[in-house]
DNA sequence: ACAAAAGTGTTTTAGATACACCCATGC
DNA sequence: GCATGGGTGTATCTAAAACACTTTTGT
């Protein structure tokens, strides 16, 4: 049987938005790339990317973007949504990128189409482990993402306008809170990821209308000021 | 120089609707698949089957779906929407699309992702011409989009929701009317896009308000009730 | 008593919806 | 004069926005 060509050509990168509640920095999660090990010292820098890999010829790409997600941070069911499909024939031809490829791919100069995911996961649930690209796993604040591989700042800024633009369809909160929350931990989450601030009585309104909450009956303990009120989300969504 | 393999993998596929205003119908154009030359007579059924074709490899995704659009229709300049990416291992590997696989593809077995685009056309501004595989190009109405090759009806249904959510951003319509037309015309452009009907002083309200139309001042001739007012775009978007 | 954040309601504004009658033209 | 679709305004409802003071706890 003829190997396939498939695996050479597609990839999945995934954007992993990392929400951090108790200091409320949306994050996100770029792998350092690990240095060629033939490199000629002078030259190579590591270079951040997002987490990313070549599509298996038997994997659908959602079972790709899962396994690179997985891979990484062992977590399993997120969703994972898929969002945009970058394949500028110059994306991996870049001189900044070539150490890199010649070392880690079978076939440095092919043409690589990729299918970006995000998803976001709540900060402290993962320990991301570097996988067999990468050196490190850091995060970054979406505000102060550093340069990075291949075209992967656009694929970033790609993903912080469609999450922006989806937060009230996407049910997001409910994977980013604890079970037991506050309405000003939701408030955070939010005025973090819309990167606006907001009224709480306008911003309370909308939930109690949309009758999404339970109000728990419980409250905070051990705080400095008035407890708040315990919220859970309704399960049945 | 090795002869690349990039291009057994990676297709688009254009859903190009087209708009009749004369009847209000939104349609979808389909190719019908050339018979391969050496069919079995009694196993072969022509398909129809969505505009499409695999992707060069020194041309963009975008540059790709132009392409197409282009060769089916010789038109150029018209938007075309990237809206997701279907890449199904099995996609290709139904026994309804073998037959026309093998004749008509190098590498009939290959695995191929293909990056999904639409556009809006007004129907008869073009005269689509068959390409290299279509045997007979057709117009089908949204609503009656017979089963079509590989998985272009998800193809196809998903364009449809994905065009209905943005029907208030896209400024779909200017592409779609003549230069001068009717508040009726406009009207029952959106009515026929989001399959609903729409009260007339609401729907021009929001017109009106968003400043979008000039009116011209001229009047509709010849028609056998009151003669419209007839209105242009704002070219200023 | 003080600091800190929780909790709470009303008013205003804008947009969405519902609804019905007269008008200008061609025949 | 009649058939056809064009053209128009108001009242109601709902959602969004603006806005400030009191309450509860820990120290």
């Amino acid at each position: 049987m003829k190997k396939s060509t498939f695996r050479k050509h597609l990839s999945v990168d995934c954007v992993i938005f990392g929400y951090d509640e108790s200091n409320n920095k949306l994050e996100v999660l770029l792998i350092e790339q690990k240095d060629p090990a033939l490199r000629t010292a002078h030259s190579y820098r590591p270079q951040f990317a997002i987490p990313g890999d070549l599509i298996d010829e038997s994997e659908s790409l959602d079972e790709a973007a899962t396994r690179v997600l997985k891979e990484l941070t062992h977590v399993e069911g997120l969703h994972l949504k898929q969002f945009h499909t970058f394949g500028d024939p110059m994306r991996v031809k870049q001189e900044k990128d070539k150490e890199w490829l010649a070392f880690y791919r079978s076939d440095p100069d092919a043409r690589v189409v990729t299918i970006a995911y995000y998803t976001l996961v709540r900060k402290e649930m993962i320990r991301p482990v570097p996988g067999s690209f990468a050196k490190n796993v850091v995060w970054k604040n979406v505000k102060r993402v550093p340069p990075l591989a291949f075209d992967h700042n656009l694929i970033v800024k790609t993903a912080i306008e469609d999450i922006r633009a989806r937060m009230h369809y996407n049910h997001i909160a409910e994977q980013l809170l604890p079970k037991k929350f506050t309405l000003r931990q939701l408030q955070n989450l939010y005025e973090v990821i819309l990167n606006t601030t907001l009224d709480k009585r306008n911003f309370i309104k909308r939930f109690k209308k949309d009758e999404e909450l339970i109000e728990l009956g419980e409250k905070q303990k051990g705080v400095l000021h008035k407890p708040a009120q315990l919220y859970a989300f309704k399960t049945s969504r």
